[in-house]
DNA sequence: TCTTTGACTTACCAAAAGTAAGTTAATAAC
DNA sequence: GTTATTAACTTACTTTTGGTAAGTCAAAGA
C-alpha cells in the first residue's frame, strides 16, 4: 500500500470525503431533506408529525445545520404563536437526487440484507 | 397535509426510508466502504492507518456491521500473530456508485456551503 | 524465558442524543 | 382581568453512543 493512498482519508481538514460524511453522516440531516423534498412547504411541528421518532431538540438542532449550509430556508413570519415555514433551497434540492438514487439501492436490497444480518449471529 | 403523508415516515420498522439511514446513517460505514472499494484487499491495522482518526474498538464494531450485512467479506487466516484480509462483497461494490455520486455533489458544493456556514453566525 | 506481532476486547470516560419541562407573547375563553 | 392556548423552540437532566488506553491470545524469534 503506498504513501498516498495511506494519507488519503487521514486528517478531517484535508479530506473532502471526510468532510462530507462528517457532515450528512449525522442521523437526521438526511431525513429531514427527503421530507421537505416530499412536502415543499412545511412547519416545525408538520416535520416533527412526520419524523415522530426524531426529539424537538433534534430537529432544531439538524434544521439550523441545514439552514446554516444553505440547504434549506427559514422563512419566519412575525405571528404569535409563531409561524415558521422551510423549504429546500436550490442546492438542497441538488442533493436531493444523489441521496435518493442511495435510497433506491437500499430498497432493493433491504430484504437480503435483512436476511443475512438474521444468519449472521456470533 | 394529508394522513399517509403523516404517516410515511412515522415508524421504524414499516419505513424503508428510515431503515436505510438507521443502517448507513452511523459515523464510519461510508467511510469503511469507500476504503475497501480503493485498496481491494485490505487488513484491519491497514484500515486503521487510511483512517486514522476511528478508534479500534468503532473500527471492529463498523467492520462486524458491515459484515454481517454482507457487504464485506472477512478472511482469517489461521496464522499467530492472525491475519485478516477484509474485501467488499458483490453486494457492497453494488452500492459504491451511489455512495461515490453523494460524495462527488459534496466535492462539487464544499466551497459554497463552507461559506454559507461562515456567514451564518447566530 | 521474554519480547514481538495483529486483530481484536474490555473498562473506563467523554460526547452526542433523548426526555420532559419550561419560555415567549398575543389572542381567546372564562 | 386572570387563565388557558398555541408554535417554535430552549434548557436541565438522563441515557446511549463513541473514544481512550490498556489488556488478551498464542506462536515464533531473540
Amino acid at each position: 500500500m503506498d504513501e498516498i493512498l495511506l494519507k488519503k482519508y487521514a486528517d478531517v481538514e484535508n479530506c473532502p470525503v471526510r468532510n462530507v460524511l462528517d457532515r450528512f453522516g449525522d442521523k437526521w440531516s438526511t431525513l429531514v431533506l427527503l421530507v421537505l423534498d416530499d412536502v415543499a412547504v412545511i412547519r416545525f411541528n408538520e416535520i416533527h408529525k412526520m419524523i415522530d421518532s426524531i426529539s424537538q431538540k433534534m430537529l432544531a438542532v439538524t434544521l439550523k445545520s441545514l439552514e446554516a449550509d444553505g440547504l434549506i430556508i427559514r422563512k419566519q413570519y412575525p405571528e404569535i404563536p409563531p409561524r415558521v415555514e422551510y423549504t429546500l433551497s436550490e442546492r438542497g434540492a441538488s442533493l436531493i437526487p444523489h441521496i435518493k438514487s442511495l435510497v433506491q439501492w437500499a430498497n432493493a436490497n433491504f430484504e437480503d440484507i435483512t436476511k443475512s444480518r438474521a444468519a449472521y449471529k456470533k
